[in-house]
DNA sequence: AGTTTGACCCGGACGC
DNA sequence: TGCGTCCGGGTCAAAC
């Protein structure tokens, strides 16, 4: 699932495909998945070029000329960029067809994607109530300290918590969790200062390695047309057997509802 | 009043 | 073959 890393993955590839494209017309092949009016949707963004390319949390902005088209990728959203001859995919649900004959076309085979448009703005700090990006200065130890005061819930549950910081998903929270060995069912209040300060570090550079990773394994989705959010990383934790630090077995519990893998002997409360 | 939990949206994967 | 169940991100409602 597209998480922080692959969104900016996303963005990235995109920017590079169809920065200052014009929109010539747009296609909804299933209406739930944009929020608004599909006609008003549709008017608001036929004419506009695509000018600037933002991310916040997981969310993709695109800033058009006088207005911001935003998109969530929410479990299995992609989009691929294919000459307007190629039949529309299964899973097909809303096609932009651009100025030079491709379209831009967002798929999704669970249909949770959604899009809207936005007015266009220079900061989207308080965009759908996200916390802090991960890389913002403040997302900071003072932060942390006083939003997990009192808070009782598994630190694992808060780190998902879109607003205390943006864009961390099950898997990435996991990985974050077992890097600074802390049990994934700690009450979150209980984190020291040092492991707060450990948090916000093993937070970024964990995402900076995968957006590092997607950036690379996306060249060959690229050559092929295609644009996805999916890379590979090699992952400690999160859908493995055995702990590759001592060799333990890896846990699957459930956390906050979520699937939850951590390493009984590295991650101890 | 603030926090926390749960249903919902979907369809592929999987188990029986 | 064919069911039923599980899974998950974000939103919103309901419960605590």
């Amino acid at each position: 699932m597209p998480e922080l890393p692959e969104v900016q993955t996303v963005l990235d590839t995109l920017a590079s495909r169809i920065k200052d494209r014009q929109i010539v017309d747009i296609e909804v092949i299933y209406p739930p998945i944009i929020e608004e009016d599909v006609s008003l949707f549709k008017e608001s963004l036929i004419g506009q070029h695509f000018r600037s390319f933002r991310r916040r949390g997981k969310y993709l902005l695109f800033e058009m000329d006088d207005l911001t088209l935003v998109c969530h990728l929410r479990m299995e959203g992609k989009f691929f960029l294919l000459d307007e001859s190629v039949p529309i995919g299964k899973h097909d649900h809303v096609i932009f067809l651009l100025d030079d004959g491709i379209g831009l076309r967002y798929n999704d085979v669970r249909k949770f994607g959604r899009m809207e448009i936005i007015e266009k703005k220079e900061d989207y700090s308080d965009f759908h109530g996200l916390g802090p990006e991960p890389f913002d200065r403040r997302f900071s130890v003072s932060y942390c300290r006083d939003y997990l005061k009192g808070r009782t819930a598994p630190i694992k549950q808060v780190l998902l918590d879109q607003s205390f910081v943006a864009g961390i998903g099950n898997i990435y929270a996991d990985e974050i969790l077992f890097a600074i060995k802390t049990d994934p069912r700690k009450p979150a209040c209980e984190l020291d200062e040092e492991q707060l300060k450990q948090l916000i570090r093993h937070t970024r550079r964990i995402l900076k390695k995968a957006i590092a990773a997607g950036g690379t394994t996306i060249r060959s989705y690229t050559s092929s047309l295609g644009v996805t959010g999916r890379f590979q990383l090699k992952l400690k934790v999160h859908g493995m057997k055995d702990c590759p630090s001592c060799k333990g077995k890896i846990r699957k519990i459930r956390v906050g509802g979520r699937g939850t893998y951590y390493c009984e002997r590295c991650q101890r409360s």
